[in-house]
DNA sequence: GTCTATACGCCGATAGAC
DNA sequence: GTCTATCGGCGTATAGAC
């Protein structure tokens, strides 16, 4: 379901009017420093200086403009081309480093909104999409398909249990020897 | 936090009145029903034939309600116990097991309702005492708290990810193969 | 001490006037 | 297109009846 009727447009693309564009950016930001929950539809308007009415005119709900306005893109796949063996510790060295603050945000508000169906099964479909099944593809032996789901599993937890395992407030070196821990805990499914 | 109050009891322990009990009941069979969110306070009260003024007065919030109904008690700790060298599997399977569905159901609602700060850290800190620091104790080497944590964040990832990955509708066989598979993985973080 | 009735201030979402 | 007014529902608080 790319898109719910002809006109729409990418919230942040050219053909975007600027009222649309500032609601996304505003939500983003909202969403990203408060999670789903705590980001009110009525504080992004205020933040994007529009009405609230606006917010849901333009984006249906606000599932919608989560969805929209949330994801990780194409982030994951320059870093599933390098030499398969070290994938693992390549893709959670990645995931941790401490400059790719806004990617962790956003991978992690998505993980804590499970709770609202449409954004777990729509989260699912960009994992698959741009993670399990290119992983998938490279892999050999059986169960490819399921060996990449649990992969991606083991992403989600990782991002889930990141505030008890250090946080934005480990060191490098920390994040490094996490990276190295837990891309070989990964690297099992993998390359076994 | 054990006690907000002195005259607190266990919602379905003997002391506590019928009244309670019936929402404990009630509370915890549509949390794990429906999720956190989507399980509101009036229909609660209205499952357990009460007023949803006396949910609040007996537990204090929504947030209280549900860390006090929901949770995974001690059933991780007898399978910490047998061969280290294939904990990491026995921990999986017993999870996946088919016939502990509401283990699962209780776990999921937990990490599904990630988005709520109140209910996380109850949980990392439930994940701690039952789990981590257990699983540590036992582990030689470097970092075993900081691996014993990453343990966790796997089985938490396997959660979040079970209905991508078969669900409750998988066979037995298809479970028995995600604990070989996912346990070889969790194994790597305790026996490297 | 339990419980009921009522109300407050939010929320997401909608209908219709400008 | 944008704003005003409003809806039903939510979590929560409190006053007072039994």
């Amino acid at each position: 379901m790319e898109h719910a009727s002809d006109d729409e447009q990418a919230p942040e693309a050219e053909g975007a009017t600027p009222t649309q564009r500032a609601i996304a950016l505003a939500a983003r930001e909202l969403f990203e420093a408060k999670g789903y929950g705590a980001a009110s539809i009525r504080e992004i308007a205020k933040a994007a200086g529009v009405d609230p009415a606006l917010v849901i005119r333009h984006f249906g709900s606000k599932d919608e403009l989560f969805a929209r306005v949330i994801g990780f893109d194409e982030h994951f796949a320059p870093h599933l081309d390098g030499p398969l063996g070290t994938v693992g510790e390549r893709l959670t060295a990645y995931l941790l480093d401490a400059s790719h603050t806004q990617l962790r945000a956003s991978f992690s508000a998505i993980v804590r909104a499970a709770d609202h169906e449409r954004v777990r099964v729509e989260f699912q479909d960009s994992l698959r999409r741009l993670l399990v099944e290119k992983l998938s593809a490279r892999m050999s032996g059986d169960d490819t398909l399921l060996r990449a789901w649990l992969v991606s599993a083991q992403l989600v937890g990782l991002i889930h249990s990141w505030d008890a395992v250090g946080g934005e407030s480990a060191t490098p070196e920390a994040r490094a020897q996490v990276a190295r821990l837990y891309g070989a805990a990964i690297q099992k499914l993998i390359t076994p």
